[in-house]
DNA sequence: CCTACCGATCGGTAGG
DNA sequence: CCTACCGATCGGTAGG
């Protein structure tokens, strides 16, 4: 019986697992390159296949990718997971601050990925349906817990969304911010200093969230000043 | 006697406009059709100039945009000033809610601008001194109100720095999502709804940023050192 | 400030 | 999944 001679590497993207290799390629360009690194070319060749392989797994460039956001969304879920992870059980604002403090994290680890996911590199109105769930997944991270809290009466009443839309707004900015070098010099390289601006950040909205103790009179939007 | 011959607009730009031209021209193609528009050299071509023209004005094409960006940040700021203006005098809270408002709604209404202004397409350690200028003048249009209310009691004690940059982090993360349809789609085509959108935000982080009354317990975090 | 030119890169397709 | 090719665009430079 002769031996088999065993495929080329070339081929062993035959089986259906080129697109996730072109998928973890993109990845990689982006986590060492940045965005301007990220094209088909350069992510076929990192995936040791021709520039042209790749449109057996991608209709175009957008589709690969929204494939490569879809992922980024993935681990930015994971990355915010993981950090509530080490505050299971504890009080509603710890694992509020510990979310952010993953939200921001991630983006700091993975600016160019963090940058694609929310960006608009990708021609809107060509999103799959699947890149739109793993987004909705991401930010169901922080809106079950603005729903906990709602529903325990920790938090001032309002519209589950609109309170959600506060925090999500307040982490992505800082996230931006950070990663656009916009607050400190070098504060990016800083793991911790991230996490205390962050806890101090998030904590400051926090106080915001909590629902009024009775007795309690504060600004109100439709008072004149000084006669509360 | 023959008519003098006007000169060809190609000409217009000898005596010392043309770098302003180019800036109005890249600002027009961020506005126009977005980031993937504005190259050098159809700045130069919609300017009425040759593409090799810039080079006089701009060392290369890292100058040009950073000029770019740093008109978008006067932009900011001017927008800024012109929503609060519409309430000068008002309670410091109002005022807080109009900057975040003015803020927002110039992402909204310069997408690509906003992007430039703050995104990461500028080789970074090339910002020239004056861009840095412009936007810390658009960042303090922010820090003033917070600085106001520390002074006159009305805020919790802490680092200037860390309030304002919630509240900085709190729009900036809201303009960012707006203008990538991460919030609702179809939002930043309607003004009124952005405009009450960031209202209603904008007053939840006001309210952590309020100072409490006394006898008020809420929720106390140990904060980490260095973000007193 | 212009014309002419350069090397490089890109997305995409033909045809096998 | 490959090779070969296409048109287009880009930043930048030479030389005037």
């Amino acid at each position: 019986m002769p031996i088999r001679v065993p495929r080329k590497p070339r081929d062993a993207y035959q089986h259906g697992d080129l697109r996730h290799a072109l998928i973890q390629a993109g990845l990689k360009l982006l986590a060492e390159g940045g965005a301007g690194e990220l094209s088909l070319r350069a992510a076929a060749e990192l995936a040791g296949v021709s520039h042209a392989a790749p449109y057996r797994h991608f209709k175009d460039k957008n589709a690969l990718l929204a494939a490569i956001a879809e992922e980024g969304f993935r681990q930015l879920t994971a990355r915010i997971r993981q950090e509530m992870a080490s505050c299971a059980g504890a009080d509603l604002m710890v694992r509020l601050r510990a979310a952010s403090v993953g939200y921001v994290l991630f983006a700091v680890e993975n600016p160019a990925s963090f940058r694609l996911v929310f960006g608009g590199s990708l021609e809107k109105a060509e999103v799959p349906p699947s890149l739109n769930q793993a987004g909705t997944e991401a930010y169901h991270t922080l809106r079950d817990l603005i729903v906990e809290g709602l529903s325990a009466g920790r938090l001032r009443a309002g519209d589950p969304d609109t309170l959600s839309l506060s925090a999500w707004s307040l982490v992505h900015g800082l996230a931006n911010l950070v990663i656009d070098g916009m607050v400190e010099p070098g504060l990016a390289a800083d793991e911790e200093r991230v996490r205390a601006i962050t806890t101090a950040v998030s904590d400051l909205l926090g106080q915001g969230l909590l629902a009024p103790k009775k007795n309690e009179h504060r600004f109100d939007a439709n008072r004149p000043p000084g006669t509360s």
